[in-house]
DNA sequence: GGGAACATTGAACTATGGTTCAAGGTCGTC
DNA sequence: GACGACCTTGAACCATAGTTCAATGTTCCC
């Protein structure tokens, strides 16, 4: 019924590195459940579940932070959906905050990509001339100083 | 005509702090024009442009890296728009990525926050047990074990 | 010339989520 | 009992983009 994993198999079993389920031991997110003669970790279901559940809420944009708060939560006897409504709510407006930004980023690089089409014909490139700038208008081409003087490899 | 700035002043014409004008200057991206009798740094115009540059490239999600590259572009002296082209186009494509990753979290988000919003109403949170799980059907709620021994402080 | 404000340096530290390493111990199987 | 695969530990390292620190030197203005 209840199934013993050591940490390599648990690893396996939820998709993440020993490693990094040392790290959250570290981080005091995942315990084994005792040790074997020899000191070995040995884990059971619930930690199997306790990976999955983190792996989750990683792919969500939690921090390892926030995961340790719902998993405390989740350790509780009680439903905390206030506070847990609360931490999705903030990321959800994490979250349309970084969507909105980055629609204004797609919206740049577009417009820096159609004023580079165009100075591909003039000489010189006004996206690198003049990034902030505005759309199209060609500003002046002047600034030549304050080069790198590593000529060396990057 | 030509202004020369210190480091400070330097910083506070572009909004940078001096801190940051130092370290790109250990990355090699913004060099001093010269040295004062003091061995203080000395800028000109073109030094406050280029901080300008690194912010909106910045802004646009390029990293320190691909700003490198793109200031080196810029100190040419033709217009590599097939490279800056490649560039952009290479950053677009990831931010359209992004965006629709985060679309994606929007929803699962989402739906934590319905499936919590009922679960207020029975005993257990479905989001906490179940966090990969489907949208509603609540999953069986016996597992308590592996909580952290950590009592004190988080 | 005196004091405030600013500058210099290298090194160490921040945050995040881990990975890698070396030197050694254990487990299961033949 | 030997072998390979697995596990143990703490410490150091990775990337990114900086910030902070201490001890010291410079500039500017009154």
């Amino acid at each position: 019924m209840s199934t013993t994993f050591t940490i390599g198999q648990l690893g396996k079993a939820a998709g993440v590195p020993t490693s990094s389920v040392r790290y959250y031991e570290r981080r005091g997110l995942v315990v084994p459940d005792e040790r074997s003669g020899g000191n070995y970790r040995r884990y059971g279901d619930a930690a199997l579940e306790r990976l999955r559940f983190i792996k989750a809420a990683q792919a969500a944009g939690f921090t390892l932070k926030d995961i340790e708060v719902l998993l405390d939560f989740r350790d509780g006897d009680v439903a905390p959906c206030r506070e847990v409504q609360e931490l999705i709510g903030v990321r959800l407006a994490k979250v349309d905050d970084e969507i909105k930004h980055l629609a204004h980023v797609r919206d740049v690089l577009s417009r820096w990509m159609g004023v580079c089409r165009k100075a591909a014909k003039t000489g010189r490139c006004g996206v690198l001339d003049g990034l902030a700038g505005p759309c199209d208008g060609g500003g002046d081409g002047q600034s030549t100083t304050n080069r790198r003087k590593r000529t060396d490899s990057a």
